[in-house]
DNA sequence: GCTAAATAATACGGTTCCGAAACGAACGGA
DNA sequence: TCCGTTCGTTTCGGAACCGTATTATTTAGC
């Protein structure tokens, strides 16, 4: 069953969403984040793990300190956690929070909301 | 004739897209802009005319000197231009160009495909 | 056990962005 | 003609990000 959006209706939807993003200037929502933090935090939410910082550097096809500091800033808003993978101790396991989850599915709302609401 | 999107459907379209920006490294398409800047852009394209770095400031909710810069970064790339407002010599008149049109249709193109990929 | 490979993190130098404030040019009303 | 206001830009110090290179730790192969 896929989803009919012509490309003007996509741009509208698309602009709508970047414009939640950078105008609602919610306190609790950082709306300053990189393309690139987004990225990583939708694809930790919605691709099936285990994540790793190598994982996700490679699927990205950014380098590793891209990801290793796009987890310092999400993890200073709690929205990941790290963890040591016991069975390889190099590994660092990218975990979900509640707090992210949270996030993640108020982004879900706000972008089928405004699809909603969209024009023909 | 509103579009439905389910909020998991539109958090991977949302993925999708933004996995597109970052990822793919095409050479022509500067994909290290910022939300913000994206955001002025298709303000630009989709919005009527005319925009002024004070419009475009008070709608987005950011400061002026942000659309200032990011007018000097989006001219950079020839996606708008700026002009004189002839009638008020204070004002700025920001302009669409052809390669930002095409930008910007690309763009809508993207999104478009990657809902019509989507699974139920 | 020892060395090579792999992994994540950090250091470094440079670039870009930000917000606040200051600035110059242009307008408009008295 | 002034003088306050408006508009866009520039400046300043600070913060964040980037890519490259380097480091410490851990694993795996011999």
């Amino acid at each position: 069953m896929p989803v009919t959006l012509r490309p003007a209706q996509a741009l509208k939807l698309m602009h709508e969403v970047f414009f939640d993003l950078v105008a609602d200037a919610r306190p609790d929502f950082a709306s300053d984040f990189t393309l690139r933090q987004v990225t990583i935090l939708l694809t930790i939410y919605l691709n099936p793990p285990p994540h790793t910082v190598r994982g996700l550097a490679k699927k990205l096809n950014v380098t590793k300190p891209v990801i290793t500091r796009a987890l310092d800033t999400l993890g200073k808003y709690e929205l990941v956690t790290r963890r040591r993978d016991e069975a390889d101790l190099r590994n660092v396991i990218i975990q979900r929070t509640v707090k992210g989850a949270l996030y993640v599915e108020t982004l879900g709302d706000m972008v089928s909301k405004s699809a909603a609401a969209l024009g023909p």
